[in-house]
DNA sequence: TATGAATGAGCATTCATTCAT
DNA sequence: GATGAATGAATGCTCATTCAT
């Protein structure tokens, strides 16, 4: 038995046709799992109701994963595979940035980011605080890569002064959690999440309140 | 077999003992479901874990319930029958304070309100999103209420024209996200969220953003 | 959950009728069991087999013990309960006699007591060898019980010098061996073991060899 | 797909190699069988299990034997094929002998052959009773092979009235039940099962008890 | 009304068997 | 012929729900 998900490499040049075949079966598998969990919830989302949608029988998905919580986590990882480095990227790209543009940046990337993934965001988002998510053990990554780049993000407030300094957890908690507002509320009226991000960095970074013309 | 849930009226006046010991057996068992689902989560909280916390068979807890969805709901009706008018009282105390002092009052309140009954906050707040934790039709009630007081709040900013108009869908959901987050943040540390009040409602209205002196 | 098979003593005074059928049922399941695993042999009884030879829904099954092994060690046991006492009597009433009565006389005892529990007792000398027939950790303890009982004989013998010395543990699996013998004939043919006893107590006393009148 | 077994004769005279090769593969695979069945024994003994064993696929099994129960039935008839001439040699070889020495001889020559096909046969004396080892209709041919010279030689004795007439079945029982404890005793301490033959054979002959010298 | 045993549909998982390549 | 992924029936087990006492 092996699982071997993305493995681009088959075990012989001889039937690359296989390895492509396979490769299209995780993915759909991987494709399934994402759209019952999205639809039903974490642990609502039964093997039968995956296999059925990814067009395969239960047992196959056992060729692919060990059991279902290594599905699960081979979803978040494969997903986070694919969209941690995004994050990472726009982190990098911000790095260097005065921080209030740094900010606008960056809430502008990673919603676009949000919005091209919209579907998995959704469920990342909703499963953030949960009791037992995911599987013990595998973190998850894709918050991690969020909440690290948010965290350099303060940090680079606080040194430039512009935020408080001694606060940073509860800012970065801050931040997140108006990331997750704005996904959960674009995703429930079926809008880009982009739309927002200035308006959101412009109301972290100066508040809400008009200030009377002087 | 009768459901009736939060009856203060006992069917005879003759034996208010009965009604008494009733009420009381109601309450056991809405305080264990409480209970166990903090410690397992929803989806984990079994009727057998409920039942044995409450010290009852559980066939018991179908005396007092069609079934689990409505005993869930029981309790978070029972909950929000005892919080939603402390958050009303909140909203109306506030009512008639200028903008800035009236979100200032009501964060401080309602986080207050939080503290008071941090365990079954955190219930609400983590289910906050969830896919079916309820069962469809019945509403989270006092999420209900919240987002009532927020929604006030942010109208009469925007009729003070403190808030800009046209957002307030987005404003509300990011106050709620930021009482969510104080929440959650507050939980884990073990400590007070009313302590954030100040600092959350001067970043909402003002943002993070030092200026600088001129 | 409790799991108490063979408990006598019901919760409450007031409900021995629950009691006594609580006892029935846990009687049925393990007749059933023992039914089925005879026909079919112990890896093939499945539970839905069990139940329903037992006319119980297969949950009811989890309401008696924790799961499938659980199910079977506990057959043994109530079994092993049951007979090891009749064999412990049988080998205490054989001591004190000389070896060749003693030998007789437990024998004839032994076969008498399988011919009495027939089907359990070819359940337990079918599985005498095998890899891993009874969950790990619980020991056959009604093989213990005989095993002890002819250990016990061989040694009388061997003090009273009409054995070998120096041989105990093959004597001893050599008998074991005979029984097994004539229970898997006896069973197979449908007829007592214990008429076999006095020829299979000659045969290992003096051989099957006649000898010749001198 | 042809599954000619133990086919010695390869379908075209032109192509002895390819007849080589499938021989090797079919004897590959039975060598797996009985290594697997006799580590996990007959029921736990997983096709995936042999096949990795062997160094093929799944498939191929498939190629080679109808089913499962069908490899099974081979790896029987195999061994047999071989084992069963070699006991039909001892049986030969010692006819004619006086009774007792006939049956030291037995004894002795099938325990040696024993000893030189231990993991077989262990796994052969296992399932000697077993519910459903094999497939219903095929007999264990090895087995036969050693009752026919068992029987053989209870009939001799017979017939020279050093053994009792009218308990034939019963005595090549014993005598079948104690080749199974001396090969089952000597596997488990890991010693040759021939050192008891003797002893054994001393014992069905003349009895374990030690008469008195006169 | 309280009890807790009985129920059975539903779930995750295994594995002999099939079949396109 | 060899391969190994796909299949789906069968298994052990859980748990919300029912109901006789």
């Amino acid at each position: 038995m092996i699982h071997q998900v993305s493995a681009s490499s088959p075990r012989r040049r001889a039937s690359p046709l296989r390895a492509q075949l396979r490769e299209a079966v995780a993915r759909a598998i991987l494709d399934a799992a994402e759209a019952v969990i999205a639809e039903r919830g974490l642990p609502e989302a039964s093997l039968a109701a995956i296999a059925e949608r990814a067009g395969v029988a239960v047992g196959t998905l056992y060729n692919y994963h060990r059991d279902r919580d290594d599905l699960v986590r081979a979803l978040f990882e494969a997903r986070a595979a694919e969209i941690a480095p995004l994050i990472e990227a726009t982190t990098a790209a911000a790095r260097g940035l005065p921080f209030e543009q740094r900010l606008r940046r960056y809430f502008h990337d990673v919603l676009a980011i949000f919005d091209r993934h919209r579907r998995f965001m959704r469920v990342v988002m909703e499963a953030e605080h949960l009791k037992a998510p995911l599987p013990r053990g595998k973190k998850k990554p894709l918050l991690t890569a969020i909440v690290g780049g948010l965290t350099e993000l303060v940090e680079a407030g606080v040194a430039e002064r512009v935020l408080p300094a001694g606060r940073d957890e509860l800012l970065v908690r801050l931040l997140l959690g108006n990331l997750r507002s704005v996904n959960l509320l674009a995703t429930e009226q079926d809008r880009p999440c982009a739309d927002d991000a200035d308006l959101v960095a412009d109301l972290f970074l100066h508040g809400a309140a008009r200030r009377p013309a002087p």
